[in-house]
RNA sequence: GGAGGGGUAGCGUAAUUGGUAACGCAGCGGUCUUGAAAACCGCCGCCCUAAAAAGGCUUGCAGGUUCGAGUCCUGUCCCCUCCGCCA
């Protein structure tokens, strides 16, 4: 959520970051609607003031002995006024809430302009692509070839957009998580394992719900939801929480399984495993405060890059036009992995920058030193990296002629030594 | 899932028949001291405000009764103990 303040003091500028995600909002009506309710809770305030003046004075009164008969029959005028603000505030309180909920976060300034991923500017390229003396093949054939992915039967236990990763298969997913997570500990992340449901508050807080509801699974009948990504439990840690300057920058990694219902995206990625419902990631989280945030992007840039070099694996870096953000971001890096079948670089981690919008919605602050004041924090997260899309990578990147398929240097260990699958 | 008990500031505890949240510890600042400790004084929940004053809010959460609710009523969440079930 944004700062009302600041769409008080510059609705244009506002509203012109905003073009850049393609999001055309008329911000005079949200402006009347926080005077109003401005308005509101200063009057019913000394309503307020008055009745606990006056309350006070019946008490002394009735203590003393002495009748309050009068001022009593006084007050409840009071109380009814006061009553009737309070309901016309909940009114005006609850769709001013609602407005601001659906208004995107502001991209920063140095977004470059743009509607669609054409428009993503390319930061940095990585290694070689590869060159094949024969024909290569896609994931999904070596996968099931290899008998490590198996399509049929997931289809079977849940249908489509489901994979099983079987025998050795299952044995790299796992160390490619256990490698990640090493990986990233060894950069300054506090490894987490937290709960794969969450409520509904923690995604709101995330900035899922309430406009986002077709994306995520819901557990009915209770409320309950499939974490879409580790975002939701790991920025939630600390929701309602305000926490101490010399604690921040405050880092985390995890891994978890994410759930996405992509109800959008039905036709796009059908082969293979780019894109499931059930998918493996190991995320990046933290906290910092507004002043470090920009530079805590790039390191976390650096940070998903580096397991992708660890790994070997061609990739380029991109910073994201305005028109191919999401929701919830002020400025956003994908990381691109080769991917031979797709013959272009797909998207394998993104990793992005929220200024203060999630801190704002779940309410997580610090209390600066000095002014003993307590402020926003400013969020950030990014994949490190997505699980399925790394195993797919590897496949088809690494695949030699007769359909074996080298293991990288780095996981070998994870695999007790195994150099190849087949 | 059932029964019982309990949620008050970071922690631990108070609060006459309903009368407007108190105390200790910890923490912060200061006095004192060569330094430290001790002692003493002050601060020590949140919001609103550029800031302060003033004001408002705050006893898990949401409602209700009342001039006034930590206290009474309803709903709900969480924690603890026991029972049941269970990886």
């Amino acid at each position: 959520m944004m700062d009302m303040r600041r769409i008080r003091d510059n609705p244009e500028e506002i509203q012109a970051l905003l073009a850049k995600k393609g999001v055309v909002v008329d911000l005079t009506r949200i402006i009347d609607q926080d005077q109003e309710r401005r308005r509101l809770l200063t009057d019913m305030e000394q309503l307020k003031a008055e009745r606990n003046r006056v309350s006070l004075e019946v008490a002394h009164k009735k203590k003393a002995g002495e009748n309050a008969d009068a001022l009593v029959e006084e007050m409840r005028g009071v109380g009814d006024r006061i009553s009737g603000f309070e309901a016309r505030l909940r009114e005006v309180d609850a769709a001013l809430q609602e407005e601001m909920m659906a208004i995107p976060n502001p991209p920063l300034k140095d977004v470059p302009d743009g509607a669609t991923a054409e428009d993503n500017v390319e930061v940095r390229r990585w290694g070689m692509v590869p060159t094949f003396s024969f024909e290569p093949k896609p994931h999904w054939e070596l996968g099931e070839a290899l008998g490590v992915l198996d399509f049929e039967r997931a289809r079977k236990i849940a249908g489509a957009r489901f994979t099983v990763f079987a025998g050795v298969g299952a044995e790299m997913a796992r160390a490619l998580v256990n490698f990640m997570l090493d990986h990233n500990r060894r950069r300054g992340y506090t490894e987490m394992a937290p709960p794969y449901l969450a409520n509904r508050e923690s995604l709101v807080g995330t900035g899922q719900l309430p406009k986002f509801a077709d994306d995520v699974f819901r557990v009915v009948p209770h409320e309950y939801y499939l974490i879409p990504t580790a975002e939701v439990p790991l920025t939630n840690l600390h929701r309602d929480e305000i926490l101490n300057e010399k604690d921040l920058p405050i880092r985390y990694t995890g891994y978890t399984a994410s759930f996405r219902a992509e109800a959008g995206a039905a036709g796009r990625d059908t082969r293979g495993i780019i894109r499931q419902h059930q998918f493996d990631k190991v995320e990046l989280v933290q906290f910092t405060k507004p002043e470090d945030s920009a530079d805590a992007l790039s390191a976390m840039v650096e940070d998903a890059e580096d397991v992708l070099e660890q790994l070997g694996l061609p990739y380029r870096t991109v910073l994201l036009c305005g028109g191919d953000m999401g929701f919830t971001q002020e400025k956003t890096f994908d990381l691109e992995v080769w991917m031979p079948s797709y013959g272009r670089y797909v998207e394998i981690s993104s990793v992005s920058l929220f200024g203060d919008f999630q801190a704002r919605r779940a309410r997580i602050r610090y209390r600066r030193e000095t002014s003993k004041k307590t402020e926003l924090v400013h969020t950030l997260n990014g994949s490190a990296l997505a699980i399925g899309r790394t195993f797919a990578a590897i496949l088809e990147n690494f695949q030699e002629a007769q359909g074996r398929v080298v293991v990288p240097a780095v996981l070998q260990p994870y695999l007790d030594g195994r150099t190849r699958l087949g």
